[in-house]
DNA sequence: TCTATATATCTATATATCATTATATTCAGA
DNA sequence: TCTGAATATAATGATATATAGATATATAGA
């Protein structure tokens, strides 16, 4: 692997890589879509931090959203993502 | 995901989440095993930074090491950091 | 014990991240 | 146009991380 491909990695997995953000894409990777009500509903942390880290997120590149009405939706933008929280989860838990 | 879970997850995908402790992470997945003068050569960087990465990687559980003389050989402890690796590549370049 | 080699740690500085609180924006409906 | 609901951003302070350079430790062999 070049040092290019490695940055690049690293940034995807630094993305990723807070308890927060995880279970927002989680929470993305079994719904489809969910408005950030929704989000801060299931993982029960304050609006603030929800938006923050979906900022962080949408900035990574890793989720997109819409908006409708008052409301906006999230949902992921690369399901490779997705693979990856799964090679976490078995790696946590074999 | 509870939130325990997340955490845990979270700090495996932290430790990896650096361009030069993931080119060591793949020096040693394709090696099995190496001191630290090879994954020096390999990745091309300062023994200091080297040493400080493996401490890193050492300490959360995803590298182990023996002494054989004056050198130090470095191994993965959790091969199921390696479909991690390879999860990320894929992300980046699918 | 002295030296050379391999590796590890320390220190300092710069930078980034985190959670919290307060405030701003956007839109729908009265 | 005013209000309330949903979401986003800004400002703060605390903590963590990165990076570089200097130094320390461990071991083998003379």
């Amino acid at each position: 692997m070049d040092a290019r491909l490695a940055q690049k990695a690293a940034a995807v997995l630094k993305a990723a890589a807070h308890p927060i953000r995880l279970q927002i894409i989680e929470a993305l990777a079994n719904e489809e879509e969910l408005c950030v009500n929704k989000i801060m509903e299931r993982i029960g942390c304050p609006q603030a931090v929800v938006s923050q880290q979906l900022a962080i997120l949408r900035d990574k590149n890793i989720l997109e959203c819409r908006r409708e009405g008052t409301n906006v939706f999230y949902r992921i933008k690369n399901k490779n993502v997705i693979h990856l929280l799964h090679c976490v989860y078995n790696h946590c838990e074999p």
